[in-house]
DNA sequence: ATTATCGGACTATCAAAATG
DNA sequence: ATTTTGATAGTCCGATAATA
């Protein structure tokens, strides 16, 4: 898995989290889909998934970095009518529509701290992974925050402090009490845990990783090492270096179809 | 098996409308 | 002045087709 979170979040979508055995949550949690807030226009043509980074990830990955520019948004329509909004009642809630809760509360596990004030999602769920909230992308560095109209321009280059993350096997079935368990573990990345160390940037990396031509860092042994790390562009260019044991990304939601 | 294409679901943005 | 709402513009998921 790839650790290249768009946004506050990872960009793997919530319902795609990974979540340990006995921690699949009843209902369906899903996260938002987070967008870059304008792709490049390769990105944009080929209707894939870009970042803020220039050139972005997509780009440097097949060679067309100098092409990978921003695509010009158009300026928003003003001057719309719209017809009459649905009455509040007097607490500021909306008339109609009394939603239910779209993610009931939930309980962490057995040892997580309860949370002081309910979020749509728990935070051990939500917990960051790659980059910490506000972060753009693991691999290349992001734009600085753009400024709103009036505010000064981009400052200095704007590096958020990156992590990696250290995949750390849980506990067979068997090791924990479980013996006997007609559940099947599966063995799959989604099932590890992650140590999030931070980083900056490494120098060296395990004989088992391998560098990817769009700057990530491929683990084969995805029993071991399920996750992707990733690498500062400068040093991501490099030829492939084959696959060991198949795509450590398949069905990662960020190498997926690319 | 891998890569390209693209329809459409989904999200972000922001101005109009509503409210205090 | 601030908040809420909803329309619009845009991103990119995921299915499928094309190609190596």
């Amino acid at each position: 898995m790839t650790v290249h979170p768009v946004g506050g979040y990872s960009s793997m979508p919530m319902h795609m989290y990974p979540f340990p055995p006995g921690l699949v949550p009843t209902q369906p949690l899903r996260s938002k889909r987070r967008q870059v807030k304008n792709a490049c226009t390769n990105c944009q043509k080929a209707c894939k998934k870009c970042d803020d980074a220039r050139p972005c990830l997509r780009c440097v990955k097949y060679g067309i970095a100098e092409e990978c520019i921003d695509s010009q948004r158009k300026e928003r329509k003003k001057g719309v009518k719209r017809g009459p909004y649905k009455k509040r009642d007097g607490k500021g809630n909306s008339a109609e529509a009394v939603e239910v809760q779209e993610h009931p509360p939930m309980h962490p596990p057995q040892g997580m701290p309860p949370q002081a004030t309910p979020s749509p999602m728990p935070p051990y769920m939500a917990a960051s992974m790659g980059y910490p909230p506000g972060a753009a992308f693991y691999g290349q560095f992001p734009a600085p925050p753009t400024p709103k109209a009036g505010e000064a321009g981009p400052g200095p280059a704007y590096y958020p402090t990156p992590f990696y993350i250290t995949p750390v096997p849980m506990a067979a079935p068997g090791q924990n009490g479980h013996e006997g368990d007609s559940q099947v573990y599966p063995q799959h990345p989604q099932f590890f845990q992650a140590a999030i160390l931070p980083y900056g940037p490494p120098q060296g990396y395990g004989p088992y990783m391998m560098h990817r031509p769009d700057g990530t860092i491929q683990i084969p042994n995805s029993h071991y090492a399920p996750f992707m790390y990733s690498k500062p562009p400068s040093a991501g260019t490099s030829n492939d270096v084959g696959n060991m044991n198949g795509r450590v990304e398949q069905g990662d939601e960020n190498h997926r179809n690319e």
